[in-house]
DNA sequence: ACAATATGGAAAA
DNA sequence: TTTCCCTATTGTA
């Protein structure tokens, strides 16, 4: 599940069930167990994202890093009325404290498990993993100028850049292959080729596209016309709920104009997009030259 | 039972 | 550029 939007929605939950109370930490899997004696007891401040990353704010200008990775997942639970044992190989458990104060607030705790990184680290480390990031689309001091400065420059797959946490940061492979096809770009296309009107839609998109994302804790990009029940066609049954244009559905159909959705491999991961709505770059300039075919492996038309 | 796969990225070579 | 890691779930034998 871990694309930007997922990390975002974790530290506004995070926040809201964990801030300004104390926290017993442990790590029952060993993992993380050094650190997590030194924080047990602290007060969690709050918790932020960026791109994929997550901080959890402890007192003391301590911040536990956590990055899911592709298989991590980071489960928060407010107001329980008694905390379960950990199920699984649990790397970082917060559960609250009771307080005699005027917190009125249950038992919150929090399980994370699988994910790729969890560390202790300081305010200069974190200025440093946060200095590396492009801009993120969730965030609202984002400079999305940044990411076109480089893009524009660049004559790698815009399906790659699209990808790439120092050019853009919280894009993954769900919403690369979407946002791609609601903009009619094939993935491969060279970033240079783009028109900056192109990248500032594909920004606005991201933009919308995100924040929806963290409100659903889910990936929708399918526009109302094309959803299940305005097109009479069954909805998205295979795994994670959302509806979607192209992302793993090799084979089927295009929602848009019934072409066979194709796949291909970009940067080590799945690229999906659709041959009629998303024409190759090359195919265009070859209509126009009608000259030589292509050379050049990966995914093609 | 075992293998493959997954919305990711760092470290090694 | 390749290898490796994290864990859970799904598919194949």
């Amino acid at each position: 599940m871990p694309e930007g939007h997922t990390l975002r929605r974790l530290a506004d939950d995070l926040t809201a069930a964990f801030a300004g109370r104390a926290v017993r930490v442990s790590s029952p899997q060993g993992r993380f167990a050094t650190e997590a004696a030194q924080l047990d007891g602290s007060t969690v401040v709050g918790a932020d994202s960026a791109g994929k990353h997550l901080f959890v704010d402890l007192d003391h200008d301590r911040f536990v890093h956590v990055h899911l990775g592709l298989i991590g997942a980071f489960d928060v639970h407010a107001e329980v009325e008694e905390v379960p044992a950990p199920v699984g190989a649990v790397r970082l458990r917060l559960v609250t404290v009771p307080d005699a104060g005027s917190d009125k607030r249950g038992t919150a705790y929090a399980d994370l498990r699988g994910a790729i990184l969890c560390d202790l680290v300081g305010p200069a480390r974190r200025d440093e993993i946060l200095g590396r990031l492009g801009p993120d689309p969730l965030r609202s001091d984002a400079e999305p100028d940044l990411a076109w400065r480089r893009i524009s420059r660049s004559p790698r797959p815009i399906g790659d850049l699209l990808m790439d946490q120092k050019v853009l940061a919280g894009v993954g492979n769900v919403y690369r292959a979407e946002v791609l096809f609601r903009h009619r770009i094939h993935p491969l296309r060279p970033g240079n080729t783009l028109r900056v009107g192109q990248w500032r839609s594909i920004w606005a998109d991201l933009v919308g596209l995100m924040a929806e994302g963290v409100r659903a804790n889910r990936i929708d990009t399918v526009r109302p016309e094309h959803l299940p029940e305005a097109m009479g066609r069954a909805p998205r049954q295979d795994d994670h709920g959302g509806e979607v244009y192209v992302y793993r559905r090799t084979g089927m159909p295009c929602h848009v104009c019934g072409s066979t959705v194709r796949t291909g491999e970009l940067v080590g991961r799945n690229i999906f997009w659709c041959p009629r709505c998303q024409p190759t770059f090359r195919s265009r300039a070859v209509q126009s030259a009608s000259k030589d075919a292509g050379a050049s492996g990966g995914a093609q038309t």
